[in-house]
RNA sequence: GCGGAUGUGGCGGAAUUGGCAGACGCACUAGACUUAGGAUCUAGCGCCUUCGGUGUGCAGGUUCGACUCCUGUCAUCCGCACCA
């Protein structure tokens, strides 16, 4: 027997893949379509992550099974290469994003292919290449033409000391991820995409899809639905009104005060009536100068200023109510403005306490002085004419039918989510198609001058005014207006990270299109992807963000499903081996590249299936690797006790057909820790017994062959069976044959196990009390009490209940 | 604060509808083979002193029987966070 020298055959096979293009997926083939989807990775500087492989092999595990399983699979890789670290690496070494980033590309896909990934490396996708970049344009032209894209003032992360806008995820807790210096807050004028006018559709779309539960609800609670009334509360001596969002119209005689965000256009309107405008003018002021992190994080004191000179009246009961500014009041959501009602809003109750406000009580049952009551299930309405004695649910809604049939409000759904600010004033990103007019406005440039292409900069750093480098490029940013000819200027902000990875998946079915993002018989064949796995990270805003351009996409008739992925899953993290979380400054980080160096990529891959849960996160072990490098040596053994035979053995029949459907059900089940254990529990016995066959050894090969490919392979070859291995087809297995006839049963008394007896699977309590009584222990717990009761559950227990 | 998840040996983790807790792997111990062992093979391995008891974060409950179901409680992790 030859010695299992992973390099050579793990080389050998790869080769060998890749010259007979196996894992091609076939535009419109016959067999039924398989789409497994994995998360394309960012190529940084760094190569491959752990992490990646991880992410990775489950899918590649189900995709090779899914080819055995007679299935055309598409199992596509790709980079989403537009990025801040291959930017600031470009602004610190002069070095064009372009060229460092083919680099890296290179690099990883060398990595991938050590591994053994069966991608089918002729539809790769590149967010950077203006081949693909021409259609995420296009895109945003659809969304603009379709009034999705707008431009509006906001305050951007800006950091003094690098000059440069930076990302919420560079800008933690207020300090610059780079400099460290402190960010202030900058308006801009940028652009969004109205994502919240599909909050609806995307939450309907939840119910229509296969996701965890843990990942529908994240979606769901980022999107924020709550649905209440809109009241009006009309501004004393003016003809006016002030307009609050409340989910709690049943409160409404409890209001004692109403509360405006700082940004509320109320005040600037009504400035000649308010009385103490100096006051409030430094209010707002302090409010803007706050971050979102101070306003949010640390703002658990509440701050306000009552509102001098004006005052609003009770729609119910006509009692005139003050009103407040105060930062706690958010002008993003609802309507900037809140009735409140201390009695029942813990909020509310902190900022009346603290400025010495009313507290009235309309809903019994708790004790407003003491702190806000605030529950709706055994409330009962107190001290509110109209609505006295109702329970809260039937209140809110004899309270709305009245408000709309008076017209003094209505009934309103609100969102949480916020409009995607869909800019970056940086290089490295696609340019926004958008063409200045001082005449016609903003002008999409027409669809057949796409791609707007990056031009060549000599310095990749942001201007001091916060603009991106492109602005400085006086022949790029003047053009023409496309609609009238005058002069014009372009668009300088580019999109942002998730605008390349919001459609790449539709890419992916027919990447080298150039007349459409994809074709549609291509489109159609496809359809959607089957399985998407990827990182929890991503839940929130790759996922919903990308759910949200493929729903747009749907309804203007472009692809042919509603909802981009039919099932969705999430790998767990990789610790490092001290259980914290990877990183250079720890020094706990894995390289792939060594494991593979010291193990091969089989072993790699093993491991990283084996490691655990694959939902949950999981420190990574050296010892670990060792033991399924251990596993694989001893697979290798079994050449040396391997016999002939067609069929299963007679004493193998029922650990044969036991394992193929654990390890089928398993691995749909992304339970591929306990799928391997049971090839490895096989392995045991099999050495046991001394002896293999053929066909055993086949089976065998094909089960572990989607975790570790190179190695079964190359032993099926060695076994002296014709052609490969992934020509074959998944094993199956009988039901019936899953257990022993003769099993082992344990017997109780009072509900402890006394003994175990060894019994046909099918006999009755008779037959087993026969064989239980013949054993000596059990029967010394028996003999001289009475049997009170008896508990026979065939194939699993017998428990007597003795007194 | 709100929402969700998870608590099982020295460690990672297994346990169909409630039915032998600790599969599988690691570590550890002893032995074999060896000039050697960070190789391989064999055996052992929750805890407590042997008989026997006891044991799935903690305290109760339901049941012939509970890691599994119910009530309460503690801890850890994740997400959201003044969202009206």
């Amino acid at each position: 027997m030859k010695s299992y020298n992973y390099k050579t055959i793990e080389e050998k096979w790869q080769k060998i893949w890749e010259e007979k293009e196996i894992f091609k997926a076939v535009d419109f083939s016959d067999k039924p379509k398989f789409y497994g989807l994995v998360e394309f990775p960012y190529p940084s500087g760094v190569g491959l992550h752990v992490g990646h492989v991880r992410a990775y092999t489950s899918l590649e595990v189900i995709s090779r099974k899914r080819r055995l399983e007679g299935y055309n699979v598409l199992f596509p890789i790709g980079w989403d290469a537009f990025g801040l670290p291959t930017e600031n690496y470009a602004i610190q070494t002069g070095r064009h994003p372009r060229l460092v980033t083919d680099e890296n590309i290179k690099v990883f896909t060398q990595q991938l292919k050590e591994i053994g990934y069966s991608f089918d490396w002729d539809r790769t996708v590149d967010t950077t290449d203006p081949n693909y970049y021409k259609w995420t344009q296009w895109i945003f032209l659809k969304l603009f033409e379709n009034d999705l894209a707008f431009k509006n003032k906001t305050y951007v992360n800006f950091c003094n000391d690098c000059k440069v806008v930076l990302a919420n995820e560079e800008s933690q807790d207020g300090v610059c991820d780079r400099c460290g210096s402190e960010v202030v807050q900058m308006e801009k004028d940028v652009w969004f995409l109205k994502i919240r006018e599909y909050a609806e559709k995307l939450l309907e779309g939840l119910d229509t899809v296969d996701f965890p539960q843990r990942i529908k609800l994240e979606q769901e609670n980022w999107i924020g639905k709550s649905t209440g009334a809109e009241v009006d509360f009309e501004i004393n001596g003016v003809d006016d009104k002030l307009t609050v969002f409340t989910t709690r119209p049943d409160t409404l005689y409890g209001v004692t005060f109403m509360v405006v965000a700082p940004e509320h256009p109320l005040i600037e309107k009504y400035n000649d009536k308010i009385e103490n405008t100096d006051e409030i003018k430094l209010y707002q002021e302090q409010a803007r100068k706050k971050t979102e992190f101070e306003r949010v994080q640390l703002a658990k004191d509440k701050s306000g200023v009552e509102i001098k000179g004006i005052k609003v009246k009770n729609p119910l009961n006509g009692e005139l109510v003050p009103i407040w500014v105060a930062d706690y009041v958010m002008m993003g959501y609802g309507t900037g403005a809140i009735m409140a009602v201390p009695g029942h809003d813990t909020r509310d109750w902190e900022f009346a306490r603290k400025f010495d406000i009313p507290i009235v009580e309309v809903i019994g049952g708790g004790n407003v002085e003491e702190e806000a009551f605030t529950d709706i299930e055994k409330g009962i309405l107190v001290n509110s004419d109209l609505i006295n004695g109702l329970n809260v649910q039937d209140a809110k809604t004899k309270i709305m039918d009245h408000l709309e049939s008076s017209g003094l409000g209505k009934r309103t759904v609100n969102y949480k989510m916020k409009d995607w600010a869909f800019n970056r004033q940086r290089y490295w990103g696609e340019p926004i198609p958008i063409i200045h007019c001082s005449k016609c406005g903003m002008v999409g440039v027409p669809e057949d001058e796409l791609p707007v292409m990056l031009p060549e900069v000599d310095n990749y750093k942001p201007t001091e005014t916060g603009e991106s480098p492109l602005a400085l490029i006086e022949d790029w940013v003047n053009t023409t207006c496309p609609k009238c000819g005058g002069e014009a200027k372009r668009e300088t902000d580019t999109m942002p990270q998730w605008a390349g990875s919001s459609w790449y998946f539709l890419r992916y079915m027919d990447a080298r299109n150039d007349k459409r993002f994809a074709g549609e018989d291509k489109l159609d064949y496809w359809q959607q992807v089957d399985w998407y796995n990827g990182g929890m990270e991503h839940v929130t805003r790759h996922l919903i963000y990308s759910r949200f351009w493929h729903r747009f996409l749907y309804d203007l008739g472009y692809v042919p499903t509603p909802e981009p992925y039919a099932k969705r899953s999430a790998q767990g993290l990789i610790l490092g081996a001290d259980g914290e979380k990877m990183s250079k400054s720890r020094g706990n980080v894995i390289n792939p590249r060594d494991i593979i160096g010291e193990y091969g990529a089989d072993t790699l891959r093993t491991y990283i299936m084996f490691i655990g849960d694959y939902e949950k996160p999981a420190p990574w072990s050296d010892n670990g690797v060792k033991g399924c490098k251990r596993f694989l040596d001893r697979l290798w053994k079994l050449q040396e006790i391997l016999e002939d035979g067609d069929n299963y053995s007679k004493e193998n029949e029922v650990l044969m057909n036991k394992t193929i459907k654990k390890v089928t059900e398993d691995y749909e089940n992304l339970k591929f820790n306990t799928a391997i254990a049971a090839m490895m529990s096989m392995i045991n016995e099999i050495n046991a017994k001394g002896s293999i066959n053929k066909r055993e050894f086949s089976d065998l090969l094909l089960l572990l062959n989607p975790v570790a490919p190179h190695i079964t392979e190359e032993l099926w070859q060695l076994a002296g069976n014709e052609g490969m291995l992934h020509e074959r087809s998944w094993p199956e297995f009988d039901e019936s044959k899953t257990v022993e006839d003769i099993i082992e049963m344990a017997v109780q008394i009072n509900g402890k196990v006394r003994g175990k007896i060894m019994l046909p699977l099918k006999s009755t309590q008779q037959e087993a009390n026969k064989i239980a009584m013949e054993d000596d222990v059990i029967k010394s717990y028996v003999e001289g009490k009475s049997i009170v009761k008896e508990i026979f559950v065939p194939g699993r227990i017998y428990n007597i209940v003795v007194k």
